[in-house]
DNA sequence: CGGCCCCTCCCCCTCGCGGGGGAGGGGCGC
DNA sequence: GCGCCCCTCCCCCGCGAGGGGGAGGGGCCG
């Protein structure tokens, strides 16, 4: 029995690139698209997906509403994750509390992907790791939970600021000046600061730093 | 809180021009001005400016000399913007290793200006020295004025394009397969991008994205 | 027509970045 | 005391990023 998947998003290129993760496996199929969140419950009924992957960020219908949408209309509705580009995303977390299965970011390795929608599938509630803490850290009760949290409020003092001047555009051996260590120094920091923000490179990691107010343009 | 300016320049008439453009904006107010450079200390410590717009050529201390001056002398010194009215003045670049922030043409169009003035009073990674001396030695004398303000608006379509996807945080070979064509293609633009944008990286670039409004958070 | 710009693609090269290890000292809590 | 985290610094290594050239085709315009 293969896993019936529908895949929501605006960009067809993400599509694209899902669709070409997904139909690589025997058990998963992508039996359609759809572009806009309004296209979500004529695809739901017409296709009869097992799981839905689905962008919460799109014009018209997003993908909170288009999630609320299906589960409150549609009779046995289908698994739903979230698919968002970065994490602490305050949409991803409306969507999980409108009843979405679990979330994802983009970057997240295939591997992970094809497992995400093979335990959402199986009825699992999916929540990996580091999002959760991502969550937790960033909405939670000021509560430490157990475990570090790959967001900026779990990275250390030295690590902000590290990632504060990375985001000015200082280079580490810049950086290492500023703060008067060694440019090793700097660079162990930004690594730490990539890996609490699943940030492949700097630029990822100011990317993540404007879009969760980390930092603000002007 | 408006940004305070304060206008050095012997001729009077540029600093009317320039007063009359300042003034203009809701958020932006001259709050003073100084027609020779021995006069800016003194300015400066009356009228607390957040920014200065010196004139390079001077009689008596000229702006190389006032800001090395200022910048010396002053605790919390403004952020210096220098105005000449050639390009490829040998006194910018000296100027700017003195420690000035950014540069400007008196030429430049007034809304490229007032974006200077806010660019330079929000930080101090707005106008990149290293870069601007690099661009203007590559470019060289024909090259189109590089005190203008790094303007998307010079763009080319592809590479708001390309600025785009680097911006979302794609590699070059990532964003060559976005758009169907070669990574060499991609680096040419990218390149020409980083030029513009007198940008020294692609994160130095995506800084400017968001700092210019190209593209928002969110 | 001849320039000029834009887009495309290629070569060379250097170097900073990031990943993989590890190591030592200081502070803090158990 | 011990463990744990943080900060500091070191090694090696591969790769992507940028800078320096150049080149050809298409479109637009004087």
């Amino acid at each position: 029995m293969t896993i019936k998947v529908l895949l929501v998003d605006d960009e067809r290129l993400i599509r694209a690139g899902l669709a070409a993760i997904i139909n690589a496996e025997d058990d998963l199929a992508v039996v359609g698209e759809a572009s806009d969140g309004a296209e979500v419950p004529g695809a739901v009924s017409r296709l009869r997906p097992d799981v839905i992957l689905m962008d919460v960020r799109m014009p018209r219908l997003d993908g909170i509403q288009a999630t609320r949408r299906i589960l409150d209309t549609v009779p046995e509705p289908p698994r739903i994750i979230v698919v968002t580009t970065f994490e602490n995303d305050e949409y991803v977390y409306d969507a999980l509390k409108a009843g979405a299965n679990g979330f994802l970011l983009k970057r997240t390795r295939p591997e992970e992907i094809l497992q995400a929608v093979r335990m959402v599938a199986h009825g699992d509630t999916l929540l990996f790791p580091a999002a959760i803490r991502a969550l937790a850290a960033s909405h939670g009760p000021a509560g430490d939970a157990p475990g570090s949290a790959p967001w900026h409020g779990r990275l250390t003092e030295r690590e902000a600021d590290v990632l504060r001047l990375v985001a000015k555009g200082h280079s580490n051996a810049e950086i290492a000046q500023e703060l008067f260590v060694s440019p090793q120094t700097v660079k162990t920091h930004v690594g730490n600061v990539l890996g609490k923000l699943q940030a492949r490179d700097r630029t990822q990691a100011v990317i993540l730093a404007y879009e969760t107010g980390f930092i603000t343009p002007g």
